[in-house]
DNA sequence: ATTTTTGCTATTGATTTGAAAGCAAAAGTA
DNA sequence: TACTTTTGCTTTCAAATCAATAGCAAAAAT
C-alpha cells in the first residue's frame, strides 16, 4: 500500500489518506453505526460498490486504522474493526458535523436538524461517549 | 457548479464539497497562511497546478467558502478570501492537525513537533487567534 | 514599445472511479 | 448428501476525473 506522503504538513498527511469521497464514510458507519462486516458496510445509505469499499478496507487497514479478523466459529465473515487511531477520528467527524449543521444546509436542506444528531450536550461529553460506545462494542464482539 | 448531494448526512455532504486532496490544502493556506492570489496559492508546498487550483476555486466560490474580487488600483490580481463559512472550517483543519501530530508521525516522521504547530495552548483559544487574525486581514485587505 | 507577470484555459494522457458480473468458500436448507 | 444462498471479495471495462504541459490575453513593469 502507498505510503507516500506529499509533504510534510499534517493536513496533506491526513488528506494522502482520507482525502476521498468515502473513506470517511466507512469510518462514519463504523463508528456511528457499529457497523463491522463487509455486507453491513455495503448497506450504507450511499451505497458504495465492493470494489471501493474492498479497496478502501485494505488501506484503512494498511495505516493501521482498522483492523481485520475473524471470529472463531465463524470462518466466513470478515470483521472489520476501528483501532484506537480510528476511533481518534470521532472529533474530526463531530467538527465536520458541527459544520455541515451550520453551513451546508442552505444547498443541501435534507441534513437533519442539530437535536438529532444530539449536538445540544457538551462537545467532549459527545465524542466520549461515541468512543467509549465503541470500546465497549468491541470488547464484545472480541472478549 | 454541482450541487448534487449523495445523501442527506452531513458528513457524506461535506465530503461531496471537500471531499478530494486538494481542496482542504487551499483552505489551509488561505487560513493558516494567508495566501489570497491565484499565485500565492500556486506556490504552495504541494505545488497545486494551476487546473486544479481555478477549478477547485471555482467551486469553493459556488459553496460559498471564497470570495472573489479586485482591489481598486489593481485589475490584474484577483483577491480570493474566505467566508465565514469558510472561516469555519478551523474547527476541522486544527482536529486534522491533531489527529495526524498523534496518528500518522509513525507513517511519515516529518510531521513536525506539536510545539511547532501551536498545540501546546489551549484549543478553542487557538482556533480564535487563528480565525481572529484571518478577519482581521481580511478587514486591512478591503477596508 | 517591449518584456514580464498574473490568472487563468485548453489539450492530452494518466489515473481513479464505479457499475456489473463473476467466483470461491462457507453456511444454511432439503 | 446435494443444492442453494450468503459472504467477501476480485475482475473487467467504460466513464469520469486528475494532472502535467503549453499557451494565451490582459495588465503592469521596464
Amino acid at each position: 500500500m502507498k505510503k507516500n506522503f506529499r509533504s510534510n504538513c499534517p493536513v496533506c498527511s491526513t488528506l494522502d489518506i482520507l482525502g476521498d469521497k468515502w473513506s470517511l464514510i466507512i469510518i462514519r458507519d463504523m463508528i456511528l453505526g457499529h457497523k463491522k462486516t463487509f455486507k453491513e458496510l455495503s448497506n450504507s445509505k450511499e451505497e458504495i460498490v465492493p470494489s471501493i469499499l474492498s479497496a478502501r478496507l485494505k488501506m484503512l487497514e494498511s495505516f493501521e486504522l482498522v483492523t481485520k479478523q475473524k471470529l472463531p466459529g465463524n470462518l466466513k465473515e470478515n470483521i472489520y474493526l476501528l483501532t484506537e487511531s480510528g476511533i481518534e477520528l470521532a472529533p474530526i467527524i463531530l467538527e465536520v458535523v458541527i459544520w455541515a449543521d451550520k453551513n451546508l444546509r442552505k444547498f443541501n436542506d435534507q441534513i437533519p436538524a442539530p437535536e438529532l444528531l444530539g449536538l445540544n450536550v457538551e462537545k467532549s461529553l459527545f465524542i466520549q461517549g461515541i468512543q467509549n460506545n465503541y470500546r465497549k462494542m468491541v470488547l464484545e464482539t472480541t472478549h
